[in-house]
DNA sequence: GCATTAACACATC
DNA sequence: GATGTGTTAATGC
């Protein structure tokens, strides 16, 4: 019987972080602060994000290159699960962070005999591999303005909160770290973001965002 | 012409 | 004092 990726995903919601909390229970809490690394180049072990948010990075060319942010519920370096040296290291973004640490040959094992694991395992992996071909699209398609409103419209459809008819992002991350993910320079989102204040699109500090109104947003595209 | 870089003032942690 | 924000002139493609 062939089941579809969807159907096989949505079935049962066995992809919450309850489920893979189960399954990380015997891993111990890690708790990090703002910048921390959580680990590098060398580390073969999955994490699981049970708060906060932490980014994933490579060097090129010697400088950070971001690859994709994660947070709650979401499985990081799924990459050692296929490879034993993906060369990528992770560093907190939130303030705080709590993750928890598997060995390679506990998950690698998990993979075969586990399948709410599978299914958590793909759900990670499929909405990764979404942000990374809506980052190509925007980078390759889009000007400036329009990249940071697209990147913008992913980050609050993943991290906001809806209050009303508007949508809060709490804490948020800096120009400087949205810079990476819209691909474009620090000072074109901070223009781009004043611009939208403006015109009491959206509000912002260095606390929150809001989105006043998304239709207008998302008219830019 | 569009976007980045550089530079600087100012705010906040 | 370090880090982040906001603005603008110069520079580059």
């Amino acid at each position: 019987m062939t089941v579809s990726i969807k159907e096989f995903l949505s079935s049962e919601d066995l992809f919450k972080v309850s489920d893979l909390r189960g399954l990380f229970k015997e891993m111990p809490d890690l708790k990090l602060q703002r910048l921390d690394q959580l680990f590098d180049e060398s580390d073969r072990s999955l994490y699981l994000v049970l708060d906060g948010m932490v980014r994933v990075c490579s060097w090129c060319k010697g400088e950070e290159f971001v690859e994709d942010y994660f947070q709650a519920g979401e499985l990081v370096n799924c990459k050692i699960l296929l490879e034993d040296s993906p060369q990528q290291f992770a560093e907190v973004m939130s303030r705080e962070s709590t993750v928890k640490k598997m060995p390679q040959f506990v998950a690698r094992e998990l993979v075969r005999s586990n399948e709410s694991f599978q299914r958590a395992l793909m759900s990670s992996i499929y909405t990764s591999w979404n942000r990374s071909q809506q980052r190509v699209y925007r980078v390759s398609a889009l000007n400036s303005e329009q990249k940071v409103i697209h990147f913008l419209l992913e980050y609050i459809g993943r991290s906001g909160r809806r209050v009303g008819l508007e949508y809060v992002i709490k804490p948020v991350m800096t120009h400087e770290e949205m810079r990476a993910f819209a691909g474009v320079s620090r000072q074109t989102v901070c223009t781009v973001l004043s611009a939208l204040r403006r015109k009491a699109i959206l509000d912002f500090n260095r606390r929150y965002l809001i989105i006043r109104d998304l239709k207008k947003l998302k008219s830019y595209l």
